[in-house]
RNA sequence: AGCGGGGUAGGGCAGCCAGGAGUGCCCGGUGGGCUCAUAACCCACAGGUCAGUGGUUCAAAUCCACUCCCCGCUACCA
């Protein structure tokens, strides 16, 4: 960013040439937008929506220079937020933003989402399996106030929604809750107050909404945590279950304490889990949630304590990422039938490939094969890569190879029958297709004489696959 | 190659900008307690050459230099 304006601004190019997906641009033949002139504005549709929902002055937001205005972005459109936008402000007198809110990019165990190794999620299908909640709790206890991406790692996602959140905070109300509704049917006493835990319980909540306004939700929701830590362990040291036997009226003090906490619980996560804390408000009896209410007692009966979140189960954190763990490469045995010298093309072949199924393959073997030597071949093929047009001809998949003596040889399997996968034992195949890309980030190589992907050895038929290639060789 | 993020307990992370005893969170391990609650809750214990090397300093996980390793972004896109 500071580079840019070292280096000096310069003019910004606002159309883009087809094939582009936006908005044409009127009177011209194959122009579009940039996206990054026109998406912005739907900040401003979205705002105004909200606003009228909410009964709010929409100038004195988009027209006011006193107005607070933040914007939540991903990493990799900062400087369409930090200048552009601006710019485009500045120029027709709206509000300009006071701040941004950078996040960096969602991971999945460690990576890149990426369809061809099953870690690729989208929001559509997460939510036929588990609730908005588990998912937005997890990214808030995982989100600074500083750029840094947020690895999703499906174990520890559910481990901690289901210790942090579940266990520790949703449980806490439940036990409580439940307790006011079965001995005192839900009747508090407002009047209850621990010193040295209103003391803890003032700083947690002065903590966390400074956290809040620091943007860093992270921060917030250890504090949150603290909050309903606090709650259990008091809740705990006081025993009310046995209380209620001995000291009714202590009993109903430290149940409506806690009652208290989980007041101050809804009304920290309700940025957070919105759903789960208005069930927290109806629960509670309350006409609605106010900030101003922290560390206040609670006042007047409350409704019916129900659980509202349950542990997320192994089995379904499966079925979320259903081809991960996969092999994520169709590697076959393929007859060539037919080379052909591609007829627009020096360095090209077209090939014709018995893969268990007919395959046209292009490839760029010409300085090391003649068409002859080709034919009859038995070799390795990748069958799952996206097809693309090489100078005019479809190519189907990819006929891999090795580097011996600075020629490229193919991965002869002369016995072989075509079709047959070779693939880590045990594994299942992957279908999805994957780029070329892709496929060379994730680095076959040769070791010992054999293909390895990472630290599986590939294998044809239960054994592994010989290939004539020096050590570290790298396919492709 | 350039740019950015990272390497801290068995795993996942904070702490670093503003140096002050390895401080903290979650999981996992071990032992105990409780039985109100969703097999939950509470208490205690074990576990670290803070990637490496060198420097600055009374003092370095933190500042500086170099090295190694991991991850990401990047071209008709400032």
């Amino acid at each position: 960013m500071k580079e840019w304006i070292a280096n000096g601004l310069q003019d910004w190019d606002i159309s883009r040439d087809g094939p582009y997906f936006g908005f044409k641009i009127p009177g011209e033949d194959d122009k579009y937008y940039y996206v990054w002139l026109d998406a912005p504005i739907g900040y401003f549709a979205s705002f105004v929506n909200y606003a009228r929902k909410h009964d709010l002055d929409i100038d004195s937001f988009l027209r006011s220079r006193d107005a607070n205005l933040i914007h939540f972005i991903g990493k990799d459109i900062t400087y369409f937020h930090f200048l552009f936008w601006p710019a485009m402000l500045m120029a027709a007198g709206f509000t300009q933003p006071t701040k941004l809110a950078v996040h960096g990019f969602l991971t999945i165990n460690g990576q890149k989402m990426s369809k061809s190794r099953g870690t690729f999620l989208n929001a559509g299908d997460y939510i036929k399996h588990l609730p908005p909640e588990c998912l937005r709790y997890y990214y808030a206890a995982n989100l600074a106030n500083r750029i840094g991406d947020i690895d999703l790692n499906p174990q520890d996602f559910m481990e901690r929604v289901n210790n942090e959140l579940v266990s520790n905070i949703a449980n806490f109300a439940y036990r409580t809750l439940k307790f006011a509704n079965q001995h005192f049917d839900g009747q508090l006493d407002k009047s209850s107050k621990f010193g040295s835990e209103d003391a803890s319980r003032a700083g947690i909540i002065k903590e966390a909404k400074e956290k809040f306004s620091e943007l860093n939700l992270r921060e917030a929701v250890q504090a949150i945590l603290a909050l309903s830590d606090l709650g259990n362990r008091t809740f705990q040291k006081h025993e009310p279950w046995k209380l209620v036997r001995t000291d009714r009226q202590k009993a109903l003090d430290v149940v409506s304490w806690s009652a208290g906490i989980v007041k101050d619980l809804a009304i920290l996560l309700s940025p957070i889990l919105p759903d789960y804390s208005e069930q927290l408000r109806q629960q509670l009896n309350l006409k609605k949630l106010d900030i101003s209410e922290l560390g206040k007692p609670l006042t007047g009966p409350i409704s019916k304590a129900r659980i509202v979140l349950t542990p997320i189960e192994q089995q379904v954190l499966d079925r979320l990422l259903p081809c991960a763990g996969k092999f994520p490469l169709d590697i076959r045995v393929g007859r060539i039938i037919k080379a052909v010298h591609h007829p627009a093309a020096d360095k090209l072949f077209v090939l014709q490939v018995d893969m268990g199924e007919p395959r046209q393959i292009v490839t760029g073997l010409r300085d090391f094969y003649k068409a002859e030597e080709l034919e009859g071949k038995h070799a390795l093929f990748l069958a799952n890569l996206k097809p693309v047009k090489l100078r005019g001809r479809e190519s189907n998949g990819m006929i891999l190879t090795a580097e011996v003596n600075r020629k490229f040889r193919v991965l002869e399997v002369p016995a072989a029958k075509p079709g047959t996968n070779v693939m880590p034992k045990d594994v299942e195949i992957g279908r999805e297709q994957i780029d070329i890309k892709e496929f060379s980030r994730l680095g076959v190589t040769v070791k010992g004489g054999k293909l390895v992907l990472g630290d599986a050895i590939l294998t044809l038929g239960g054994a592994p696959v010989a290939v004539d290639a020096p050590e570290g060789s790298k396919v492709s």
